[in-house]
DNA sequence: AAGGTGACCGGCC
DNA sequence: TGGCCGGCCACCT
């Protein structure tokens, strides 16, 4: 298996089709630590290095973009998501629930 | 080895 | 939806 936690989520984060979101909590479900979604976001920001993560189809379960202060500027992680056909108002996804993408059902 | 940290989630009001 | 609180686990110093 992987070696760490971090690998799997990048393997399922690459996972992520484009003009697709997911959570934080269902990355964490679809690895096993549904408690501790902290960790997808842990994950995420040491994905910050890496660079082949598409983090801007990680937010929230309030389909917020909570990671977007990590991102070069303010806007550019809802430019990224808007590229795909994400629309994204006041740093919130438009019909979240339309965009989400399950990763459970991938893994 | 121990403590601190974090891009969260769920429950309650 | 929004604010507050507790829990939770892996990584870093």
């Amino acid at each position: 298996m992987e070696a760490n936690f971090f690998e799997r989520v990048y393997t399922l984060v690459k996972q992520i089709p484009e003009g697709k979101v997911t959570s934080y909590g269902a990355i964490a479900k679809a690895l096993g630590t549904a408690k501790s979604a902290r960790m997808v976001g842990w994950a995420m920001n040491a994905s910050h290095t890496i660079d082949s993560v598409p983090a801007h189809r990680v937010v929230n379960r309030k389909g917020l973009l909570t990671g977007k202060h990590h991102f070069d500027g303010t806007t550019l992680m809802q430019q990224l998501l808007e590229n795909e056909g994400v629309k994204v108002v006041n740093n919130q996804i438009v019909d979240f629930d339309k965009h989400f993408w399950q990763p459970k059902l991938e893994i």
